[in-house]
DNA sequence: CGCACGTGTTGTAATCGGTC
DNA sequence: GACCGATTACAACACGTGCG
């Protein structure tokens, strides 16, 4: 809640390599309805990828589905995901399937106030996460048989509880009251170490769920490249997870305000937009991304210029 | 013209602060 | 907890322009 001062207290958040490259979530805050007013229970997002064995770009295909009750996740179970993350591997290093945590300290790492409001949004987050399943189709990455699984479906939160905390410390419990369990998938992917560095408190600066989907994913890409070029509407729709548009132009549009933050921040580099799009043929454009050049961090860490994560070698996607 | 692309405007639900 | 009101961020609608 106070991000001024201390700001560099989550910087070692971790991330997951498969949820990284696509979305679970809506973009939008509210909740998509379908033509008849009622909650929507399904999303997908689409894109390809490069496969070596055929030299071909084959469709991947990510489907959300979840219960209309609950409703589909938002930026905000995104959130819950990373700070979960943050928890876990800061507990046990992903050993145990199941991460304890107290609100309190979930909300610190989100930078949420530490009110009951905040508890019912983790709760009801909590609640959609369990319903929710994910359908991987060409896009879950195997990191044990560094490959990609045909299919897959899987949730990420198998089970969880969420215990109230009364405001101050009525006894000293060892282990906090609330936990959350990964699927069985999940951990298995966490176990494999199909897992990146992700600097929590730059992720929670950003202001729009654009820029933060896009920082994301981007930070996995440049990984191993500093520049990245790909379809837009790929980029745009597919692993943004912006709502479709067959109008270039106003996916450019929902872009703008997250590219500018992200070249404010020195995430990317600033590149003219003939440079930046670049068109194809009618309807078909690319985007082209270079990594920046950050501002070195006012107090420390210049020794670690090469910011390369050393856990996170693996599970890279080709292109 | 017809299509591709740019841009102005409005709608909507989550979020947030405040109060009770 | 509940309620009110303002803000926000993306989606949807509408329309204009330029070009092959």
């Amino acid at each position: 809640m106070n991000p001024r001062e201390d700001n560099r207290k989550y910087h070692d958040g971790r991330d997951e390599m498969n949820l990284a490259d696509f979305p679970i979530s809506a973009l939008q805050r509210q909740q998509p309805s379908d033509a008849d007013g009622r909650k929507r229970d399904r999303l997908e997002f689409e894109a390809t990828r490069y496969d070596p064995v055929t030299h071909q770009r084959v469709l991947q295909r990510v489907t959300l589905t979840s219960s209309s009750r609950d409703g589909l996740p938002t930026p905000a179970d995104e959130h819950v995901i990373l700070a979960l993350l943050y928890v876990a591997k800061h507990s046990h290093n992903f050993a145990d399937a199941t991460v304890y945590f107290a609100p309190s300290q979930m909300f610190d790492v989100m930078g949420w106030a530490p009110n009951g409001r905040s508890y019912t949004r983790l709760r009801d987050v909590l609640r959609r996460l369990k319903s929710l399943t994910i359908r991987y189709e060409n896009a879950w990455w195997d990191a044990a048989g560094r490959g990609y699984e045909e299919e897959v479906a899987t949730g990420v939160i198998s089970a969880y509880k969420i215990a109230r905390q009364v405001s101050g410390p009525r006894t000293a419990n060892t282990t906090p009251l609330s936990w959350a369990t990964w699927t069985q998938q999940f951990h298995q992917s966490l176990l494999n170490g199909n897992i990146k560095r992700l600097d929590l408190d730059l992720f929670f600066r950003l202001k729009t769920p654009t820029a933060q989907r896009m920082y994301r994913f981007l930070d996995k890409r440049f990984y191993n490249t500093d520049s990245v070029a790909m379809d837009l509407i790929e980029f745009a729709c597919g692993h943004v997870g912006l709502t479709e548009s067959d109008n270039v132009a106003i996916l450019k549009r929902r872009l703008a305000p997250a590219v500018a933050e992200l070249e404010e921040i020195g995430f990317l580099a600033r590149l003219d937009p003939a440079e930046r799009y670049q068109k194809v043929k009618a309807g078909v454009w690319r985007v082209l991304f270079r990594r920046g050049t950050p501002p070195p961090p006012p107090s420390t860490a210049r020794g670690e210029g090469a910011r390369q994560p050393p856990a996170a070698r693996e599970g890279l996607t080709p292109l």
